[in-house]
DNA sequence: CGTAGTCTTGATCCACATCAATTCGTGTGG
DNA sequence: CCACACGAATTGATGTGGATCAAGACTACG
C-alpha cells in the first residue's frame, strides 16, 4: 500500500474523475490550465489524519477518490462527525488559515490540493470558481440542516435507517440505476464512525442494525455488505418518507 | 402594530442598518443603486409565518431587523430549528424555486426582499454579491456544524448553557463591550423555541434553566431577562470552554 | 374576574448509555 | 496448518438522563 506522498500521482484535469463535479466544474479550458499549474496530489491511507482542528492549513483540496470525515470533539473526548467527504467534495476554507475540524481518511484517499494563497488569488479573478464553491457550500449547508433534524429529533432506529438510505442513494447509480427495489452497497464506515455520525454509541448502532436485519428491512452479508430488498420500506423507517434525507 | 405589508417601508440603502454586513456588503455605489431598483420591503409580526417549506418562493431577502427562525418538521410534528436568522442574515437560495424550510418571525421583523429572477441575473454579473454570499454561507455552515456537535453530543445542561452563551455573546457589544463579567440580555425565544433549537422538550429546557439559576450560574428577572454574573463560568458549563460555541 | 398562553414543577417511564462479556474475522508467527 | 492475538462487532444486564404525563402557577388581556 502506498504511504503518504510516496507515490506522487500525476493526473491531467482532462482525465480527472471529478472534473465535472468538483470546485473546478464550471471552469473553462484556460482556467483549468491555470489550476493545473498550482495543483498537486496527496494520498492518505485509511485511518490517517489529514489535518487536526486548529492546525495551520496551507492548502485547500478536492477529494478525488475515497472517503474522509470531518469531526469535532469536546475536551473529554466526545466526538461528533460534522461532515462526510465524498469524491468531489471540497476541504478547507478560503480566507481562513487554521483547520476548523479534524479531517480523517476513512478509506485510502487521493486529494487534489491547491496551495491556499494562489488559489485565493485565482478565486478573486475567477467568478466560475466562486460560483461553483457557493453552489457546493449551499448544498453542504442543506445537508447539514437535514442532519440537524436527524440529530435533534430522530430515534436511534430512524437515524440508522436514514444513514443507510443516504449511502444507498449515493451508491444507487453504480448499480442498476432504475429500480427502487433491491439495492446493494458496502458500508464505508465502522460502527464507531456511524455512531459518531449519528450521535449514538456504537453499541446502539450495532443493536439497531441487528434489529433492522431481524425485521427484514435489510440483509447483511458479512459486517459491511448490505442489501435492501425494499427501498421504500427503508425510507419509511427513516421517518422522512419523501426523499430519504437529502434535498434535491 | 403593523400588519404584513400595510405600511410599505421605504429606506435608502445608505441609511440601512445592515448595509455593511448583509449580502450587499461588498457592493460599490453603482451596484447598490442597481439593487435599490429591485428591492422592496416586507414586514411580519411576531408569530407570523414568512414561508412554508415546499412553497414556491419568488424572492430572496435579508433580515433588516428582528429575529426569525428556520425549522424543519417530520410528519408526526416533531420539529427541529435549523437556523436562527438575525439582522443581516440571508433567506432563500438563488437557483432554487421552493423554500426548503419553514421561516417564521419570532419577533416583528423587517425584510429587504429582492425578486428572485432579477437578483439571480444580477448575481451572475456581480462577483461582489456572490463573494459575499459565499462568505456568509461558509459562516452559516460553520455555525451549523457547531450546532451538530451540540445536538449530537452535549447534555441538556450544556445545551442550555451553550444557547445562553451564544445569545449573550451576540448581545454583548450592545452592553459594555469590554468586561467578560456581568452580561445581561433578553431571551428572544420562548421555551418551546429553545427546545426546538436544542433538540429537547420544553419541560427539560425549563428544568435546566431553573437548575442553572439555582446553581447561581444565571440570574433571572422575569421569564425572559437573564444576567450572567460570571461569563467564564457559563462558558465552562457549555462544555467547549474556548469560545462559547461560535467560530471566529 | 375569567380565560388563555407560557412557564414551572412533580411523578413516572423508557430509550439509549454504560459496563461487561463473548463472538467473529483477519492477520501473524511458530 | 494451527495457535493466538487484536480489533471490530454483537449481545446481555443494568443504570440514568431526558421524555412523557399531569397538575399548578404566573402573566397578560378582554
Amino acid at each position: 500500500m502506498a504511504h503518504d506522498d510516496v507515490h506522487p500521482v500525476s493526473l491531467t484535469c482532462g482525465d480527472c474523475p471529478i472534473r465535472h463535479r468538483a470546485v473546478c466544474a464550471r471552469c473553462d479550458v484556460d482556467e483549468i490550465e491555470e489550476l493545473e499549474d498550482i495543483k498537486y496530489y496527496r494520498s492518505f491511507e485509511a485511518g490517517q489524519t489529514v489535518v487536526w482542528a486548529g492546525d495551520k492549513m496551507d492548502f485547500v483540496a478536492s477529494v478525488v477518490s475515497g472517503i474522509a470525515t470531518l469531526t469535532q470533539t469536546l475536551e473529554d473526548g466526545r466526538t461528533q462527525m460534522v461532515g462526510l467527504l465524498l469524491p468531489s467534495d471540497f476541504v478547507g476554507r478560503p480566507g481562513r488559515s487554521g483547520a476548523a475540524y479534524n479531517v480523517t481518511a476513512t478509506t485510502n484517499i487521493l486529494m487534489c490540493c491547491f496551495r491556499k494563497k494562489p488559489f485565493e488569488e485565482m478565486m478573486e479573478r475567477t467568478p466560475h470558481i466562486a460560483q461553483r464553491l457557493l453552489q457546493m457550500t449551499l448544498d453542504e449547508l442543506d445537508a447539514a440542516r437535514e442532519w440537524m433534524l436527524l440529530l435533534g429529533r430522530k430515534t436511534a432506529r430512524e437515524k440508522i435507517a436514514s444513514l443507510l438510505s443516504i449511502v444507498a442513494r449515493r451508491d444507487a447509480p453504480l448499480n442498476h440505476a432504475a429500480q427502487t427495489s433491491e439495492v446493494t452497497f458496502d458500508l464505508p464506515l465502522t460502527r464507531e464512525a456511524m455512531a459518531d455520525y449519528l450521535g449514538l454509541t456504537l453499541e446502539t448502532v450495532s443493536r439497531q442494525i441487528s434489529a433492522l436485519k431481524r425485521d427484514g428491512v435489510i440483509v447483511l452479508e458479512g459486517k459491511r455488505h448490505v442489501s435492501v430488498p425494499d427501498m421504500d420500506r427503508l425510507l419509511m423507517e427513516a421517518g422522512d418518507d419523501s426523499d430519504g434525507g437529502l434535498l434535491i
